[in-house]
DNA sequence: CCTACCGATCGGTAGG
DNA sequence: CCTACCGATCGGTAGG
Protein backbone atom coordinates (compact mmCIF):
# COMPACT_ATOMS: atom_id res chain seq x y z
CA UNK A 1 0.00 0.00 0.00
CA UNK A 2 1.60 3.41 -1.31
CA UNK A 3 0.04 6.21 1.38
CA UNK A 4 -1.88 8.42 -0.08
CA UNK A 5 -0.24 11.42 -1.57
CA UNK A 6 -2.50 14.69 -1.32
CA UNK A 7 -1.96 16.40 -4.23
CA UNK A 8 -3.51 20.10 -4.74
CA UNK A 9 -5.44 21.43 -7.58
CA UNK A 10 -2.67 22.58 -9.87
CA UNK A 11 -0.84 18.72 -9.46
CA UNK A 12 -4.17 17.19 -10.01
CA UNK A 13 -5.07 18.84 -13.21
CA UNK A 14 -1.49 17.97 -14.11
CA UNK A 15 -2.23 14.19 -13.54
CA UNK A 16 -5.85 14.38 -15.34
CA UNK A 17 -4.03 16.07 -18.27
CA UNK A 18 -1.77 13.58 -18.15
CA UNK A 19 -4.36 10.54 -19.00
CA UNK A 20 -5.98 12.50 -21.10
CA UNK A 21 -3.21 13.54 -23.76
CA UNK A 22 -1.90 9.76 -23.33
CA UNK A 23 -5.33 8.30 -24.35
CA UNK A 24 -6.68 10.81 -27.08
CA UNK A 25 -3.38 12.84 -27.48
CA UNK A 26 -2.77 16.49 -26.87
CA UNK A 27 -4.55 18.31 -29.79
CA UNK A 28 -7.58 16.07 -29.69
CA UNK A 29 -7.79 16.77 -25.71
CA UNK A 30 -9.81 19.70 -25.39
CA UNK A 31 -10.04 21.66 -22.08
CA UNK A 32 -13.54 20.78 -21.56
CA UNK A 33 -12.75 17.57 -21.51
CA UNK A 34 -9.88 18.20 -18.92
CA UNK A 35 -12.39 20.60 -16.66
CA UNK A 36 -15.04 17.37 -16.83
CA UNK A 37 -12.52 15.14 -15.65
CA UNK A 38 -12.00 17.40 -12.93
CA UNK A 39 -15.49 18.20 -12.33
CA UNK A 40 -15.37 21.95 -12.87
CA UNK A 41 -16.01 23.91 -15.48
CA UNK A 42 -13.44 24.40 -18.41
CA UNK A 43 -13.15 28.53 -17.80
CA UNK A 44 -12.54 27.61 -14.05
CA UNK A 45 -9.03 25.92 -15.59
CA UNK A 46 -7.61 29.02 -16.11
CA UNK A 47 -7.28 29.81 -12.37
CA UNK A 48 -5.04 27.45 -12.11
CA UNK A 49 -2.98 27.21 -15.64
CA UNK A 50 -2.56 29.63 -18.05
CA UNK A 51 -2.97 27.83 -21.19
CA UNK A 52 -3.17 24.44 -22.46
CA UNK A 53 0.05 23.83 -23.67
CA UNK A 54 1.78 24.77 -20.49
CA UNK A 55 0.67 21.13 -19.05
CA UNK A 56 2.32 19.87 -21.74
CA UNK A 57 5.28 21.83 -20.85
CA UNK A 58 5.16 20.92 -17.46
CA UNK A 59 5.20 17.45 -18.20
CA UNK A 60 7.34 17.61 -21.07
CA UNK A 61 10.16 18.81 -19.18
CA UNK A 62 9.12 17.27 -15.95
CA UNK A 63 10.35 14.04 -17.05
CA UNK A 64 13.15 15.38 -19.24
CA UNK A 65 14.77 16.52 -15.66
CA UNK A 66 14.06 13.15 -14.29
CA UNK A 67 16.08 11.49 -17.17
CA UNK A 68 18.66 13.63 -16.71
CA UNK A 69 18.68 13.84 -12.95
CA UNK A 70 19.04 9.88 -13.45
CA UNK A 71 21.49 9.84 -15.61
CA UNK A 72 23.95 11.80 -13.36
CA UNK A 73 23.32 9.89 -10.61
CA UNK A 74 25.37 7.04 -12.36
CA UNK A 75 28.11 9.46 -13.58
CA UNK A 76 28.56 10.58 -9.84
CA UNK A 77 29.52 6.75 -8.97
CA UNK A 78 32.93 4.96 -9.66
CA UNK A 79 32.68 2.32 -12.42
CA UNK A 80 35.26 0.26 -13.56
CA UNK A 81 33.74 -0.79 -17.04
CA UNK A 82 31.53 0.82 -19.73
CA UNK A 83 29.80 -2.28 -19.83
CA UNK A 84 28.54 -1.16 -15.99
CA UNK A 85 27.98 2.07 -17.14
CA UNK A 86 25.98 1.39 -20.25
CA UNK A 87 23.85 -1.14 -18.29
CA UNK A 88 23.36 1.45 -15.01
CA UNK A 89 21.79 3.90 -17.64
CA UNK A 90 19.75 1.56 -19.29
CA UNK A 91 18.61 0.63 -15.85
CA UNK A 92 17.71 4.11 -14.48
CA UNK A 93 16.19 5.28 -17.93
CA UNK A 94 13.45 2.67 -17.10
CA UNK A 95 12.97 3.36 -13.83
CA UNK A 96 12.22 7.04 -14.84
CA UNK A 97 9.69 4.93 -16.88
CA UNK A 98 8.37 2.80 -14.88
CA UNK A 99 7.89 5.75 -12.13
CA UNK A 100 6.05 8.16 -14.90
CA UNK A 101 4.47 5.65 -17.25
CA UNK A 102 1.41 7.98 -18.21
CA UNK A 103 3.90 10.89 -18.14
CA UNK A 104 6.80 9.38 -20.08
CA UNK A 105 4.22 8.22 -23.14
CA UNK A 106 2.91 11.88 -23.10
CA UNK A 107 7.04 13.10 -23.34
CA UNK A 108 7.38 10.28 -26.19
CA UNK A 109 4.15 11.06 -28.39
CA UNK A 110 3.57 14.47 -28.09
CA UNK A 111 6.81 16.94 -27.39
CA UNK A 112 6.08 17.93 -31.11
CA UNK A 113 3.19 19.95 -30.47
CA UNK A 114 5.32 22.33 -28.15
CA UNK A 115 5.89 25.76 -29.86
CA UNK A 116 9.55 27.87 -29.67
CA UNK A 117 11.05 28.96 -27.84
CA UNK A 118 10.30 25.69 -26.10
CA UNK A 119 10.60 23.24 -29.21
CA UNK A 120 14.04 23.91 -29.54
CA UNK A 121 14.55 23.60 -25.98
CA UNK A 122 13.60 20.31 -25.73
CA UNK A 123 14.83 19.08 -29.15
CA UNK A 124 18.60 20.05 -27.68
CA UNK A 125 17.81 18.52 -24.49
CA UNK A 126 16.80 15.26 -25.63
CA UNK A 127 19.83 15.26 -28.06
CA UNK A 128 22.28 16.17 -25.04
CA UNK A 129 21.09 12.94 -23.53
CA UNK A 130 21.36 10.73 -26.51
CA UNK A 131 25.00 12.13 -26.82
CA UNK A 132 25.88 10.70 -23.37
CA UNK A 133 24.63 7.16 -24.40
CA UNK A 134 27.07 7.96 -28.02
CA UNK A 135 30.33 8.65 -25.58
CA UNK A 136 29.95 5.73 -23.39
CA UNK A 137 29.23 3.35 -26.63
CA UNK A 138 32.05 4.97 -28.09
CA UNK A 139 34.98 4.95 -25.01
CA UNK A 140 33.91 1.09 -24.84
CA UNK A 141 34.63 0.35 -28.58
CA UNK A 142 38.34 1.66 -27.91
CA UNK A 143 38.16 -0.61 -24.78
CA UNK A 144 37.70 -3.37 -27.02
CA UNK A 145 34.58 -3.65 -24.35
CA UNK A 146 32.16 -3.47 -27.51
CA UNK A 147 32.10 -5.01 -30.94
CA UNK A 148 33.12 -1.81 -33.26
CA UNK A 149 29.50 -0.28 -34.94
CA UNK A 150 28.16 3.07 -35.74
CA UNK A 151 27.16 4.21 -32.27
CA UNK A 152 24.51 6.32 -33.54
CA UNK A 153 22.86 3.11 -34.75
CA UNK A 154 22.78 1.55 -31.77
CA UNK A 155 22.27 4.40 -29.13
CA UNK A 156 18.98 4.86 -31.10
CA UNK A 157 18.45 1.06 -31.33
CA UNK A 158 18.82 0.70 -27.60
CA UNK A 159 16.76 3.82 -26.83
CA UNK A 160 14.21 2.88 -28.83
CA UNK A 161 13.94 -0.83 -26.89
CA UNK A 162 13.80 1.13 -23.89
CA UNK A 163 11.34 4.17 -25.12
CA UNK A 164 8.62 1.49 -26.35
CA UNK A 165 8.28 0.24 -22.31
CA UNK A 166 4.86 2.37 -21.56
CA UNK A 167 3.24 1.19 -24.73
CA UNK A 168 3.25 -2.38 -22.55
CA UNK A 169 4.10 -2.36 -19.05
CA UNK A 170 1.48 -3.16 -17.16
CA UNK A 171 2.12 -2.01 -12.73
CA UNK A 172 0.32 -4.85 -11.75
CA UNK A 173 1.96 -7.24 -13.89
CA UNK A 174 4.80 -9.68 -13.02
CA UNK A 175 7.91 -7.82 -13.19
CA UNK A 176 9.52 -5.42 -11.47
CA UNK A 177 11.70 -2.57 -12.88
CA UNK A 178 15.01 -4.29 -11.96
CA UNK A 179 14.02 -7.60 -14.00
CA UNK A 180 13.06 -5.28 -16.85
CA UNK A 181 16.34 -3.75 -16.80
CA UNK A 182 17.85 -6.96 -16.36
CA UNK A 183 16.23 -8.75 -19.12
CA UNK A 184 16.50 -5.56 -21.44
CA UNK A 185 20.17 -5.20 -20.86
CA UNK A 186 21.39 -8.79 -21.51
CA UNK A 187 19.25 -8.73 -24.64
CA UNK A 188 20.60 -5.64 -25.78
CA UNK A 189 24.12 -5.62 -24.62
CA UNK A 190 24.83 -9.40 -25.15
CA UNK A 191 24.67 -8.59 -28.73
CA UNK A 192 27.40 -5.88 -28.86
CA UNK A 193 29.54 -7.41 -26.58
CA UNK A 194 32.77 -9.42 -27.63
CA UNK A 195 33.00 -12.67 -26.54
CA UNK B 1 17.01 7.60 -61.02
CA UNK B 2 13.59 6.49 -60.02
CA UNK B 3 11.31 7.08 -63.65
CA UNK B 4 8.58 9.75 -62.23
CA UNK B 5 5.68 7.84 -61.21
CA UNK B 6 2.43 9.40 -63.03
CA UNK B 7 0.09 10.05 -59.95
CA UNK B 8 -3.56 10.15 -59.98
CA UNK B 9 -5.73 12.90 -58.04
CA UNK B 10 -6.25 10.64 -55.39
CA UNK B 11 -2.85 9.06 -54.66
CA UNK B 12 -1.49 12.51 -54.48
CA UNK B 13 -3.69 13.86 -52.13
CA UNK B 14 -2.60 9.95 -49.81
CA UNK B 15 0.98 11.16 -50.57
CA UNK B 16 0.61 14.87 -49.57
CA UNK B 17 -1.75 13.65 -46.27
CA UNK B 18 0.90 11.34 -45.62
CA UNK B 19 3.53 13.73 -45.01
CA UNK B 20 1.35 16.58 -43.44
CA UNK B 21 -0.08 13.30 -41.03
CA UNK B 22 3.74 13.03 -40.08
CA UNK B 23 4.83 16.37 -39.94
CA UNK B 24 1.85 17.85 -37.32
CA UNK B 25 -0.17 14.81 -36.33
CA UNK B 26 -3.44 13.47 -38.13
CA UNK B 27 -5.97 15.84 -35.30
CA UNK B 28 -3.66 18.65 -36.00
CA UNK B 29 -3.32 18.68 -39.62
CA UNK B 30 -6.78 20.51 -41.28
CA UNK B 31 -8.52 19.81 -44.56
CA UNK B 32 -7.25 23.15 -45.23
CA UNK B 33 -3.93 22.39 -44.97
CA UNK B 34 -4.03 19.69 -47.40
CA UNK B 35 -6.18 21.66 -49.71
CA UNK B 36 -3.42 24.45 -49.70
CA UNK B 37 -0.43 21.70 -49.93
CA UNK B 38 -2.55 20.43 -52.76
CA UNK B 39 -3.35 23.65 -54.59
CA UNK B 40 -6.80 23.90 -54.52
CA UNK B 41 -9.69 24.71 -52.11
CA UNK B 42 -10.70 22.37 -49.20
CA UNK B 43 -13.92 21.57 -50.20
CA UNK B 44 -12.57 20.15 -53.79
CA UNK B 45 -11.16 17.49 -51.33
CA UNK B 46 -14.57 15.66 -51.26
CA UNK B 47 -15.05 14.96 -54.84
CA UNK B 48 -12.02 12.30 -54.38
CA UNK B 49 -12.58 11.17 -50.54
CA UNK B 50 -15.43 10.98 -48.44
CA UNK B 51 -13.78 12.10 -45.05
CA UNK B 52 -10.46 13.00 -43.47
CA UNK B 53 -10.62 9.88 -41.28
CA UNK B 54 -10.80 7.68 -45.13
CA UNK B 55 -7.44 9.02 -45.68
CA UNK B 56 -5.61 7.74 -42.04
CA UNK B 57 -7.62 4.60 -42.83
CA UNK B 58 -6.09 4.16 -46.51
CA UNK B 59 -3.10 4.66 -45.45
CA UNK B 60 -3.26 2.52 -41.93
CA UNK B 61 -4.77 -0.33 -43.44
CA UNK B 62 -2.44 -0.10 -46.76
CA UNK B 63 0.76 -0.38 -44.66
CA UNK B 64 -0.98 -2.91 -42.52
CA UNK B 65 -1.29 -5.06 -45.69
CA UNK B 66 1.84 -4.71 -46.31
CA UNK B 67 3.56 -5.60 -43.88
CA UNK B 68 1.22 -9.29 -43.79
CA UNK B 69 2.10 -9.65 -47.91
CA UNK B 70 6.09 -9.39 -46.63
CA UNK B 71 6.19 -11.65 -43.70
CA UNK B 72 3.75 -15.03 -45.88
CA UNK B 73 6.45 -14.41 -48.18
CA UNK B 74 8.86 -15.29 -46.08
CA UNK B 75 6.61 -18.13 -44.93
CA UNK B 76 6.14 -19.53 -48.06
CA UNK B 77 10.22 -20.39 -48.10
CA UNK B 78 12.22 -23.33 -46.67
CA UNK B 79 13.46 -22.71 -43.99
CA UNK B 80 16.05 -24.58 -41.86
CA UNK B 81 16.03 -23.04 -38.45
CA UNK B 82 13.54 -20.49 -36.22
CA UNK B 83 17.11 -18.33 -36.64
CA UNK B 84 16.61 -17.93 -40.31
CA UNK B 85 12.89 -17.20 -40.08
CA UNK B 86 12.86 -14.42 -37.42
CA UNK B 87 16.20 -12.64 -39.10
CA UNK B 88 14.00 -12.89 -42.57
CA UNK B 89 10.70 -11.85 -40.81
CA UNK B 90 12.92 -8.52 -39.31
CA UNK B 91 14.49 -7.98 -42.91
CA UNK B 92 11.17 -8.05 -44.39
CA UNK B 93 9.69 -5.64 -41.48
CA UNK B 94 12.64 -3.22 -42.12
CA UNK B 95 12.16 -3.33 -46.01
CA UNK B 96 8.00 -2.43 -45.76
CA UNK B 97 9.86 0.62 -43.25
CA UNK B 98 11.99 1.87 -45.67
CA UNK B 99 10.09 1.70 -48.41
CA UNK B 100 7.43 4.05 -46.68
CA UNK B 101 9.32 5.99 -44.06
CA UNK B 102 6.64 8.67 -43.88
CA UNK B 103 3.55 6.54 -44.27
CA UNK B 104 5.03 4.27 -41.31
CA UNK B 105 5.02 7.03 -39.00
CA UNK B 106 1.85 7.52 -39.89
CA UNK B 107 0.84 4.16 -39.04
CA UNK B 108 2.57 3.78 -35.97
CA UNK B 109 1.08 7.07 -34.46
CA UNK B 110 -1.98 7.97 -35.75
CA UNK B 111 -3.95 4.63 -36.06
CA UNK B 112 -5.48 5.90 -32.64
CA UNK B 113 -7.44 8.25 -34.16
CA UNK B 114 -9.49 5.99 -36.35
CA UNK B 115 -12.99 5.46 -35.19
CA UNK B 116 -15.13 1.97 -34.78
CA UNK B 117 -15.14 -1.04 -36.56
CA UNK B 118 -12.31 0.36 -37.94
CA UNK B 119 -10.05 0.77 -34.82
CA UNK B 120 -10.88 -2.90 -33.66
CA UNK B 121 -9.93 -4.37 -36.74
CA UNK B 122 -6.86 -2.39 -36.74
CA UNK B 123 -5.69 -3.82 -33.48
CA UNK B 124 -6.74 -7.51 -34.23
CA UNK B 125 -4.52 -7.21 -37.14
CA UNK B 126 -1.75 -5.86 -35.35
CA UNK B 127 -1.82 -8.54 -32.72
CA UNK B 128 -2.02 -11.47 -35.05
CA UNK B 129 1.35 -9.51 -36.66
CA UNK B 130 2.60 -10.12 -33.41
CA UNK B 131 1.69 -13.28 -32.73
CA UNK B 132 3.75 -14.05 -36.04
CA UNK B 133 6.71 -13.41 -34.15
CA UNK B 134 5.85 -14.98 -30.88
CA UNK B 135 5.12 -18.31 -32.20
CA UNK B 136 8.76 -18.49 -34.19
CA UNK B 137 10.04 -17.34 -30.68
CA UNK B 138 9.14 -19.92 -29.30
CA UNK B 139 9.12 -22.49 -31.75
CA UNK B 140 13.05 -21.42 -31.34
CA UNK B 141 12.86 -22.17 -27.61
CA UNK B 142 11.52 -25.47 -27.61
CA UNK B 143 14.59 -25.77 -30.41
CA UNK B 144 16.93 -24.81 -28.18
CA UNK B 145 18.15 -22.19 -30.60
CA UNK B 146 17.42 -19.19 -28.27
CA UNK B 147 17.78 -17.99 -24.86
CA UNK B 148 14.51 -19.51 -22.27
CA UNK B 149 13.15 -15.90 -22.38
CA UNK B 150 9.41 -14.07 -21.74
CA UNK B 151 8.29 -14.42 -26.06
CA UNK B 152 6.56 -11.46 -25.44
CA UNK B 153 8.87 -9.13 -23.79
CA UNK B 154 11.38 -10.21 -26.76
CA UNK B 155 8.77 -9.31 -29.31
CA UNK B 156 8.07 -6.12 -27.97
CA UNK B 157 11.80 -5.19 -27.55
CA UNK B 158 12.50 -6.76 -31.01
CA UNK B 159 9.22 -5.04 -32.95
CA UNK B 160 10.05 -1.36 -31.02
CA UNK B 161 13.59 -1.29 -32.24
CA UNK B 162 12.22 -1.83 -35.95
CA UNK B 163 9.63 0.48 -35.63
CA UNK B 164 11.55 3.19 -34.39
CA UNK B 165 13.35 3.32 -37.44
CA UNK B 166 11.59 5.64 -39.92
CA UNK B 167 12.32 8.56 -36.71
CA UNK B 168 16.08 8.56 -38.34
CA UNK B 169 16.10 6.63 -41.26
CA UNK B 170 17.54 8.85 -43.87
CA UNK B 171 17.06 7.69 -47.40
CA UNK B 172 19.55 9.76 -48.89
CA UNK B 173 21.99 8.53 -45.90
CA UNK B 174 24.98 5.87 -46.39
CA UNK B 175 22.87 2.65 -45.51
CA UNK B 176 21.53 0.79 -47.60
CA UNK B 177 18.09 -1.71 -46.06
CA UNK B 178 19.85 -4.62 -46.18
CA UNK B 179 22.78 -3.25 -44.02
CA UNK B 180 20.68 -1.65 -41.41
CA UNK B 181 18.33 -5.45 -41.40
CA UNK B 182 22.08 -6.90 -40.88
CA UNK B 183 23.21 -4.43 -37.93
CA UNK B 184 19.74 -4.66 -36.61
CA UNK B 185 19.28 -8.55 -36.57
CA UNK B 186 23.20 -9.19 -35.60
CA UNK B 187 22.64 -6.63 -32.49
CA UNK B 188 18.92 -7.94 -31.43
CA UNK B 189 19.60 -11.82 -32.30
CA UNK B 190 23.05 -12.02 -31.01
CA UNK B 191 21.46 -11.36 -27.66
CA UNK B 192 18.93 -14.22 -27.41
CA UNK B 193 20.96 -16.85 -28.88
CA UNK B 194 22.90 -19.87 -27.19
CA UNK B 195 26.26 -19.84 -27.91
C1' DC C 1 -14.93 28.75 -9.00
C1' DC C 2 -19.11 30.26 -12.04
C1' DT C 3 -22.03 32.24 -16.20
C1' DA C 4 -21.90 34.42 -20.36
C1' DC C 5 -19.63 34.93 -24.28
C1' DC C 6 -15.78 35.91 -27.96
C1' DG C 7 -13.42 35.26 -32.56
C1' DA C 8 -11.30 31.60 -34.97
C1' DT C 9 -11.33 27.40 -36.97
C1' DC C 10 -13.00 22.88 -37.69
C1' DG C 11 -15.03 18.97 -41.04
C1' DG C 12 -18.20 18.95 -44.28
C1' DT C 13 -22.55 20.17 -47.59
C1' DA C 14 -25.31 22.58 -51.28
C1' DG C 15 -25.43 23.90 -55.59
C1' DG C 16 -23.40 24.84 -59.61
C1' DC D 1 -13.20 22.11 -59.25
C1' DC D 2 -15.33 26.58 -57.29
C1' DT D 3 -18.09 30.01 -54.02
C1' DA D 4 -20.95 30.42 -50.27
C1' DC D 5 -21.99 28.76 -46.17
C1' DC D 6 -23.41 25.52 -42.09
C1' DG D 7 -23.46 23.98 -37.11
C1' DA D 8 -20.16 22.48 -33.83
C1' DT D 9 -16.35 23.06 -31.23
C1' DC D 10 -12.06 25.09 -30.08
C1' DG D 11 -8.87 27.88 -26.52
C1' DG D 12 -9.50 31.51 -23.88
C1' DT D 13 -11.42 36.25 -21.60
C1' DA D 14 -14.53 39.41 -18.86
C1' DG D 15 -16.57 40.11 -14.90
C1' DG D 16 -18.12 38.66 -10.80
Amino acid sequence: MSKPKKLNRKQELELKATELFKEKGYTASSMRDLATKVGIEAPSLYSHISSKEEILRTICFRIANEFFEAIELVDQKAHNSSYTILESYIVSHIQVIIKNTSASLVFFNEWKHLSEPYLGEFKSKRSEYERRFHRILKKGMENNEFIEMDEKFVVLTILSALNWIPHWYDPKGKWTPEEIGGYISRMLLHGILIK
